[in-house]
DNA sequence: AATAGTTTTGCAAATGTTTTCATAAATTGA
DNA sequence: TCAATTTATGAAAACATTTGCAAAACTATT
């Protein structure tokens, strides 16, 4: 009677402390409104006297949801993702799920065995970065059935449904906007292209609006950095000393353009006068930094919410199809490029 | 034979398929030692062919490890955990498992309810952020035994095991150094001090530093901002076009050193010449500011590592004491405030 | 007070796995 | 070749819960 006090509690103790049976406790939790007033109050006196916390694993053996979803990206270290992470998290925590998180710093074998260990939690739903998944990837989520979202880019013919922008628009538009400038000597400044869909197409998109206007950085202009301040301001700052002389550089996202910025900087340039300089995506303190930075603005708050209220929908009501959507970005003309 | 394709294998379909047992099966995947080559071919090519996947639920069900560990922060957005986040997630994956994620924006009430989520999810631990939490926080993790630590800060006293640096320590180090730059006119900028013990104890160590060399800013010098570099810019471009002019501004951190660069920057002060600001934290991109931050660096992805490696280890072998653990920080002098 | 209807409850089977114990098969030693 | 070991497998109970069904306890109606 008093001894065995140090397993934890489960159903049956509640329902023994509580002078009831198991099959009730569980209806007090589940389906309240099917249980009387006076026992409802029995059972919630013995919960908290023992401290019983339901156990989740239980429930979802038999079917039941488990109330997780998975969500996988590339990396949260690196501020892009951060902003799309916390909007999504926020709008499927307050619809009662948690979140699995995994991050695979787009290794394509790391996605897969993450995907694999949160199919074995047996998520109700996963949410991927980026359209780019290995065949391993997108076969798993078919042949399980499960609930999936790519967030991030937007493409018509996506093999899952996607919510985010469509980068090789953005591309275009923030092109436009350097050309509308007057600026004809442009250099680019991206990451890797290799594996990422995104930048991938935003560079698509660059290049694509730059040619028709005469406008063909050749490989010297066309410079590579890993995705850091830091790389990038050490990329541009080599590149300036050697003696090159744009008008521009265009950058594939916002963190790149703050390492252009400081490289400029720090060589006596002054943006935009001496050279001009376009981010995208709009990152948190992008308009603060000295001068602003004009970029295209891509709505990863907006992203995160509709991606997490998808999934969620879809979750619990299979029967209605999810479409893919394209969040609408927005040129934001700062003062590193008027 | 050919129509209950629908359902998905579970472990007898599996065992059946293979023409073993489900004992054999389970047996395949904890202690494939146990099994002969040859069965072990057979159940492999079945699990393949039918794509199954181990349900975790059902195991956890046997009190087995759920290989899950809660991970409670304030916020993924704001960069400052995204480090750590990064590192332990990291850490952890490593070592098997997987990390449920939860924001509770420095609301008691929700990191209470997050917790209580995690625990009916049974994971194997959690990791909270800083040492202030509600008592029935500290009360839920006492009484259902669940190993657990708090990372960012250490404090000798601390109910829980906690890895981090000392606070007040890093607030003493960067007041010293502020000191010892023969500023005088010193002002500050924090942000909300309350429910955030982090901020707390390092504006004690500021001020208790400052004051026994006669400074002690008024009212007026002491500023307060939200956590964001643009909210940071606005308090402090507004002060300092109230004409206030101080040697020097001690910031909570690197994002709020930031917004008040670019407040001085946009006032027309030279920093340091002007005046000089000093952050705290040591951000990714906090050296590539022009100019640098004077900062403490706060070993975010040691912390990370180390709680994460802490958790595991002290989840597969409990007999070990986890230990708090003082991560040393370190002044990290730049352009800012030399 | 008896009946019919409704609301609450409990019993027991089911969920997908692990694990103990027992048995069967393979290997070894003579 | 047979017994003695050792190794590999299977049967069945256990885990913490849910749920369909039926019984019990109420209410309402006459």
């Amino acid at each position: 009677m008093s001894v065995e006090k140090e397993k934890k509690a489960d159903i049956v103790t509640v329902a023994n402390a509580a002078h009831v049976s198991p099959a009730t406790v569980s209806r007090f939790f589940n389906r309240p409104e099917l249980v009387k007033l006076a026992t409802r109050k029995k059972i919630d006196s013995a919960v908290k006297r023992l401290g019983y916390i339901r156990n989740r694993a239980a429930q979802t053996i038999h079917g039941i949801r488990s109330g997780t979803i998975g969500l996988l990206v590339p990396t949260i270290n690196n501020t892009i993702f951060a902003e799309v992470i916390q909007a999504f998290s926020d709008e499927v925590g307050e619809k009662g799920f948690t979140i699995l998180l995994g991050t695979h710093n787009y290794d394509d074998k790391r996605e897969y065995n993450i995907l694999r260990k949160f199919l074995e939690h047996r998520v109700d739903g996963v949410a991927l970065v980026g359209l780019y998944h290995s065949e391993e990837v997108y076969r798993l989520i078919e042949n399980q059935k499960t609930p999936a979202v790519s967030l991030w880019n937007f493409e018509p013919t996506s093999r899952i449904t996607c919510l985010g922008t469509n980068n090789y628009n953005v591309g275009r538009t923030i092109a436009q906007h350097v050309l509308a400038g007057g600026h004809r000597n442009i250099a680019t400044l991206f990451p890797p292209l290799v594996g990422n869909d995104r930048a991938t197409a935003r560079a698509d998109g660059i290049f694509e609006t730059l040619k028709p206007a005469g406008v063909v950085p050749n490989n010297r202009d066309r410079l590579e950095t890993l995705y850091s301040v830091s790389s990038a301001k050490a990329v541009v700052a080599n590149y300036l000393n050697s003696g090159a002389r744009p008008d521009a550089i265009i950058c594939g996202n916002d963190v790149l353009a703050l390492g252009a910025i400081y490289a400029a900087q720090s060589c006596g340039l002054k943006v935009p006068n001496d050279i001009a300089v376009t981010g995208i995506g709009d990152f948190k303190g992008s308009k603060d930094v000295e001068p602003g930075i004009t970029t295209v603005r891509i709505p990863a708050n907006t992203i995160g919410k509709l991606a997490g209220n998808a999934l969620v929908t879809f979750i619990m009501s299979p029967e209605i199809q999810l479409e893919n959507q394209n969040c609408v970005s927005e040129l934001i003309v700062r003062a590193s490029c008027w």
